[in-house]
DNA sequence: TTGTAGGCGTTATCAA
DNA sequence: TTGATAACGCCTACAA
């Protein structure tokens, strides 16, 4: 049993137990060049008996490349956030980076540079942005700084010309809600919107309004109440909303927490979903299925987003490695899924389980 | 503007621009020895001109210190794991370190091994275990494997002599839920439990039991059904439970996910909360105010908890860099606060707003 | 107040 | 198939 202190063996100590030269044990432990079985054997065991494991820090300082990943996240606390996180520690792990979470919780400009210049003090390989794209901050892109920082792919974002998206295609889940509402014959449809200063809000209120009117019904303002993701915003805006609109008939709540709010409002109001107002939600959180009544939801996938930028982010580090010009910029959209459960449908079908219907 | 591509001016650069010596740079990064003004000046325009940034590899290399600390998480996409993240994000950034996360999906001994031999490879200067503990999967701590590893600190697990445990006191916030039930005049209180490989499910039904013992009920084995955390297994264990007990007329679920499962399966079964039956969960997740009824629950501190495990490995880190002894291994346990709303009341109070009492 | 030499642990180059 | 030597970028000790 090897006695000392972690991490106190280096290269030389294997080298002089196995009476060869470090270059060998260097060989051997990356499996690289030819080498003598007999050599290989003795230097493994040297190896294990010291348990020797290599200094990461002088590997990356020597051959310039930390094996290191960084997400920057924000509300990793929400359910959308930490799925995305979940896939991007996989994909980093099947790739065999390591990952550094840094949270991100208010973007003022100095606190992003701050952070960036961190990320660049320990040399990542690349980034990961998964901050909401929320007001003005990502002005910051415009600048050639992001030439100055290693590669990066951006999560949930305007896709924009010279730099790496992935996102949901938020548009189309707005869309496909609509229509589902729609297609249960619904016609006044009541929309709760997240801040809309976020990106991703403003695409689902589009992807409604495109909806209602290619189907040839109103999307007027009255119809519209701005939330901030919360089931309380949810709760308060479902209340004003049939308030203006006494006679709408369905509600389309841009997260679940917000479906949530709007079915205790509904309740309390003395109403029934769906009977009277049917509501449908995004995100497809796992409680939304015993809502009551259980709740439709958009369902995205969260962790392939997560798990492809990775992908993309290394594509990208491998090339540059290589010396290959940058193999451009890749914008991706992610398709989301609707997913039906009882309160959007036509009528109360107290058995009816949760059907699902592909995007597009 | 610089022009460099990014990272690739070193301390040599900016000596060089500045015409002083490297070391002269290097003092003036790290704000140590006295430096003439005049110096400094001429030292930060290259710096800043340059665009540079110190090469943390480099530095943790030569100081043997990473300024890392590594999490080691499971279920990220969980409500609790993810706070207690974010707790510990915070903490580490405040302390100037930079945060690994790896996340451990299906902790076998082998993956668990691979794991620890990457931080030990990246020479992180502490960790945080934050994988429940289930089972045995704890069973590598008893071997002196971890005393050589850098200094770790286990979140959520049984105290043990030796280790540095944080903790939620479970088994507190279970008694503060079902001492609240039997205060609301319930007799016959049912029990939702979690997987009971868990430590933390058992400790939160050893709560439920003293409490009722405590107050001369009855704790019986058919009063209790074990569930898997989620809200489907909720809905089965409140049906399994009134079948069992139909004249039940409480149910502590030990988590919110199966107290919304539980609320969906009793408004099935044709019966009432609060009325017929009273339901607490534990957690206090952010929509459990909006369940059909509100939700009464038990609130932990769980960014605290990831605060404090941070703290606590800071001071052991500083005590080992200075030769200290090991300053001994700490157990802390935090308290939970009882949230009292609709759900546990003795009758429907339609207009009663959230109530908050503190533990013991 | 500033500079020089040496080393941290690893890999690359080139020679043996 | 193996080994000496020189980087990688920074910091500590000791001199000047």
């Amino acid at each position: 049993m090897p006695k000392r202190r972690f991490a106190e063996v280096t290269l030389r100590h294997v080298a002089e137990r196995a009476g060869v030269s470090m270059k060998t044990v260097s060989r051997v432990v990356n499996n690289q060049g030819e080498i003598r079985e007999a050599t290989k054997v003795r230097v493994q065991e040297a190896i294990e008996h010291l348990g020797y494991q290599p200094n990461a820090l002088a590997q990356g300082l020597v051959r310039r490349r930390s094996n290191t990943l960084a997400v920057v996240a924000w509300g990793l606390d929400y359910y959308g956030p930490s799925r995305t996180v979940v896939g991007i520690e996989q994909q980093s792990d099947e790739l065999g980076y390591s990952l550094m979470l840094h949270l991100l919780c208010r973007p003022d400009e100095m606190r992003v540079t701050k952070l960036l210049n961190t990320l660049v003090a320990r040399r990542v390989d690349g980034i990961v942005w998964a901050v909401p794209e929320i007001g003005e901050n990502r002005a910051w892109i415009a600048g050639d700084l992001v030439t100055q920082l290693p590669p990066i792919v951006f999560l949930s974002m305007a896709p924009r010309p010279g730099v790496s998206v992935v996102a949901n295609d938020n548009r189309l889940g707005a869309a496909l809600a609509t229509r589902h509402l729609i297609a249960q014959g619904r016609r006044r449809i009541g929309l709760i919107t997240g801040p809309l200063e976020w990106w991703e809000a403003r695409e689902r209120r589009a992807g409604w309004e495109e909806s209602l009117i290619g189907a040839g019904l109103e999307a007027s303002a009255s119809l519209v109440v701005e939330g901030d993701w919360s089931a309380s915003s949810g709760e308060r805006g479902m209340a004003q909303l049939l308030e203006r609109q006494p006679d709408i008939d369905a509600v389309f709540a841009c997260n679940d927490p917000m479906a949530l709010g709007a079915l205790q409002s509904i309740h309390r109001l003395g109403r029934q979903a769906p009977r009277d107002l049917a509501v449908v939600g995004f995100d497809n959180i796992p409680e939304a299925a015993y809502f009551l009544p259980p709740l439709s939801s958009v369902y995205q996938p969260l962790v392939d987003v997560g798990r492809l930028a990775v992908q993309v982010l290394h594509n990208q580090i491998e090339a540059d490695q290589r010396g290959e010009d940058h193999s451009g910029p890749v914008a991706t959209l992610l398709e989301p899924q609707m997913v039906v459960r009882q309160s959007s449908l036509a009528g109360p079908h107290p058995g009816a389980d949760a059907v699902s219907t592909r995007g597009n």
